[in-house]
DNA sequence: GATTGGAATGTAACTGGTTACAAATTTTTG
DNA sequence: CAAAAATTTGTAACCAGTTACATTCCAATC
């Protein structure tokens, strides 16, 4: 069923059938009614094909995620497609499994879906790769911390290194002094970022950092298990850790219990992330409450303001967006301060 | 940058350009190399929309999902996602967020954009929302329980009855024969079956079943912890809970914790997901494990074939697939068979 | 009654490709 | 060397819409 049928069917031109469905103020009542009657009789859909050969638009955003079995991306996920529902555009939300290659694979495929813009989420591409996409003249946002530095492209994401620095001094603040940090290796800016924040929250107090304090791990529970033992095997065993994500904390969290080691009497810890299972595990884990919707929301928005303002410019806004600290039982409730752990 | 001008440059007619694309082996190799150097060259993409008018066809599959945020649901997506990378198809990935209204809208959207194939997974349509994307003629495969009883259209899901009758029978092989169950509320199919299960088990050993231990709940955590409420309140408090999903059983069991009673010691658990989590709460969960990844592959495997077989027949296949008791800590270990809780 | 203007509709060019068929060129064969 | 066959390339119709421009029709104005 196409155009042409539905125009002899209702005895009119093509032109009108076309009219009604793109300019229906410019068709005659009657006749409108019409074409409108067999359109619904016949069940006709306009060919999509067809349609984007004239307007050159799909109504469609392309959603890069680095991992959709990770609940906190897939909630960036969910504030980009609210807005975009509202937009009455449709996402293509695509898994890039940490991988560049894979990344590349969407986005190539993505470009010659025309899609009318990209968001990508903590992406691992690089500079070369975003300008290949606005060389074809598709708007970019990137949400979230990304590996490489790229140049002209906004850019939505947390303030981690505020956030860090609250964490840490939170810790101080109630009296720890031997903290360690577990930190997950990619993508490599976030992490350096919230070791600045540890860092700069240690030297404020003027505590002497411990390279051996400074653990990296691949960001699962299991890297945070391996880490912690790392710690627990020092001579001097820190009192405190802060890690850069809720999982990992829950890997080191999990080597303190095999090892007979108490949380929090014996190591406090602060993760990052709040997931939702830091509100259950045994201590519930005080964390960084990330707002990760709202960074869906706020890049979708922008994005859209791109795709609406053509031709305008956006390309140097960095937006950061502030994190809260949720606090809970595992940093324990040693108020005094003065106590040195 | 169209076809025409790459023509142009090329010095040769746009069919010539348009079969080194298509059928590379119909052109002499010297203009066929000049031709590929000029696409190289201007960067050069075959529009998408005019290759679709000719072949309508997108290589793209769409995928209803009930929630993003259920790592349990994107697992079925990364499995679908991995067979249909390997075919070079796309995946569209839709949340319909547990809404008719939202599916039925994807549906429409998904139709108009001329997808190749459709997978809805735990969908919420009825048998004629279904009805309407074959007689677009574009194949349907469902994975997991759906709400409705959906004709001819091939089902790909978990034997969660026996599942949950292995289930409760470890629970009884263990000693323990005042168990409840708590069941979350939607898809009701899926539950219906489990409960199935479970009463199948007891029936089995000739344990009279009570009507307060069987609670409904809202699939949640909360949802769980309220229903686990109502069962710590009951005279017979029950010795062991199985529940029809992990999330259910996290909030049972805080809820114990929150009320002073031991778990497994007072009161054993068996959830039913594995999910991450299950294996790092306290005391770990004895859980079902779900066969998800497999669930998403199996039913991609069958939409491929059917994409590619055009009309053939496969409505009426159901492929069950079978899962595994993970016993962990939650249940206890009390082999002793005949002491009764 | 002729002229003008505006609304409704139709004709045909255009979007950017694919491909059947025709034509030109090259290679093989008698 | 010509004829036949095979290879390579071009012409133009086609996919299913949109829309600029042309045309028709009818009422309002002079």
């Amino acid at each position: 069923m196409n155009i042409k049928e539905v125009a002899k069917k209702a005895g009119v031109s093509v032109a009108t059938v076309s009219r009604v469905l793109n300019h229906p103020e410019s068709v005659a009542p009657d006749t409108k009614q019409r074409i409108l009657d067999v359109i619904e009789e016949s069940e006709y859909t306009p060919n999509w094909f067809a349609r984007g050969l004239n307007f050159n638009k799909t109504d469609t955003i392309g959603l890069l995620i680095p991992n959709i079995l990770n609940p906190s991306y897939m909630e960036i996920a969910k504030g980009i497609e609210d807005v975009a529902h509202q937009k009455n555009y449709t996402t293509f939300l695509c898994n890039a499994e940490n991988a560049v290659e894979k990344e590349r694979r969407y986005v190539d495929s993505l470009i010659k879906r025309r899609i009318d813009g990209f968001i990508l989420v903590s992406s691992l591409l690089e500079n070369e790769d975003v300008e290949g996409i606005k060389k074809q003249g598709i708007p970019v946002v990137l949400v979230g911390e990304n590996k490489s530095d790229i140049k002209d492209v906004p850019i939505v994401r947390i303030d981690c290194e505020g956030a860090s620095y609250k964490a840490v001094r939170h810790l101080i603040n109630i009296g720890y002094k031997n903290i360690a940090v577990i930190y997950g290796s990619t993508p490599d800016r976030e992490n350096r970022r919230k070791i600045d924040g540890y860092r700069q929250a240690l030297a404020e107090e003027g505590i002497t950092e411990r390279e051996e304090y400074i653990q990296e791990a691949i960001n699962t529970i299991e890297g945070g298990y391996i880490a912690a033992k790392r710690l627990i095997d020092l001579k001097r065993r820190p009192r405190a850790i802060f890690t850069s994500s809720d999982l990992l904390a829950f890997g080191a969290i999990d080597a303190m219990k095999d090892h007979g080691i108490k949380v929090p009497e014996e190591v406090a810890f602060v993760g990052f992330d709040n997931i939702r299972m830091s509100n259950l595990i045994d201590p519930k884990l005080t964390t960084v409450e990330k707002p990760m919707h709202k960074m869906g929301v706020v890049g979708a928005r922008l994005l859209f303001d791109m795709i609406d303002a053509k031709g305008e410019e956006f390309t140097n806004r960095e937006i950061l967006l502030q994190s809260k600290l949720k606090i809970r039982k595992s940093c324990g409730h040693r108020e005094r301060i003065g106590e040195i752990f």
